[in-house]
DNA sequence: AGACCCCTGGAC
DNA sequence: GTCCAGGGGTCT
């Protein structure tokens, strides 16, 4: 399930191996892969000038060769290519491999670059998605348009004031990728019990100080899985096929019935915001207003 | 706000 | 054989 630790690490891994290259082929061999109203075949011929990371989207931004240098009117086109949106959803890979690999049973797309390399883009629960963007295609999706900030880019003030006056549960509006960018149901879990916050608490009635709290916990829980490469539980690999190491590093996330880190209370276990929760009942207690 | 759906490998 | 994992869309 790549989060945004995860997607950040396959960007990072992914850069240096594709970047200023030429995508000289793609493969479509999953029809229901390719969301949106353009052909993948758009992307042939297109360089890639950069690979990055929003929310838990991977970017690739590309350029055509014709298109570049010629009239500074003409790039702003709304047909104009821009770039290829990747999300991983549960089980989506994307990979490097060398010259003439095959593709393997879950291979849903391949692109090929101009120096032999194939990427693949692997995803055994087919709930990933690729999307060809242009102005035109960014401006009709959803999903783009409404996403919330990155949470790297919040100072602590306007970190708090995603959540005032809400609702909702601190879990829920973490998980919300409108309210907030790149959050998952691990590094939501981790943060809530760093900060000491029951995620079924309605988000008024979290204190200024425990909101900073959860600001602070988030950023270090973010920054130490980047620094880890990510967690690998089930399908998660960086773009080079190595496994993330953060997975040993879980307070909470999967962990139910345990010993609390902190206290050594058994761990509980519940849904929240529809998903599976593990939480601390003495670390993160619900009746504390 | 919650239920259901998409899909499939793996755990029991 | 049954259940579970879960991000996000959609419907109630």
């Amino acid at each position: 399930m790549p989060e945004l630790p995860e997607v950040e690490t396959i960007a990072r891994t992914l850069t240096p191996c594709i970047q200023h290259r030429i995508i000289s082929g793609v493969t479509l061999l999953n029809p229901g892969t390719l969301q949106g109203p353009l052909p993948l075949e758009r992307v042939e011929q297109a360089t890639i000038t950069g690979v990055r990371r929003r929310g838990k989207l991977l970017l690739w931004d590309l350029a055509h060769a014709m298109s570049t240098g010629i009239e500074p009117g003409m790039i702003t086109d709304s047909d104009t290519l821009v770039g290829l949106a990747f999300h991983l959803k549960m089980s989506g890979r994307v990979f490097a491999y060398p010259a003439q690999t095959q593709p393997g049973t879950h291979t849903r797309a391949i692109f090929d670059l101009d120096d032999g390399q194939r990427i693949f883009f692997d995803d055994a629960r087919k709930f990933g998605l690729i999307r060809v963007l242009t102005p035109s295609t960014l401006a009709d999706w959803p999903f783009w348009n409404k996403l919330g900030p990155e949470p790297f880019a919040l100072d602590p003030q306007a970190f708090a004031r995603l959540f005032a006056g809400k609702r909702g549960q601190m879990k829920a509006l973490l998980l919300n990728q409108s309210v907030l960018a790149g959050v998952g149901n691990i590094y939501a879990d981790e943060s809530l019990f760093r900060a000491g916050i029951n995620p079924a608490t309605p988000a008024h009635k979290v204190s200024a100080p425990q909101l900073q709290s959860l600001h602070r916990q988030l950023l270090d829980v973010l920054n130490e899985s980047i620094n880890a490469c990510g967690s690998s539980i089930r399908d998660y690999r960086t773009a080079r096929g190595d496994a993330g190491a953060f997975q040993n590093a879980f307070c909470v996330y999967g962990r139910a019935g345990k010993p609390c880190t902190v206290c050594a209370n058994l761990l509980a276990i519940s849904r929240v915001a529809g998903r599976t929760t593990v939480f601390c009942p003495k670390c993160q207690p619900l009746d504390n207003f």
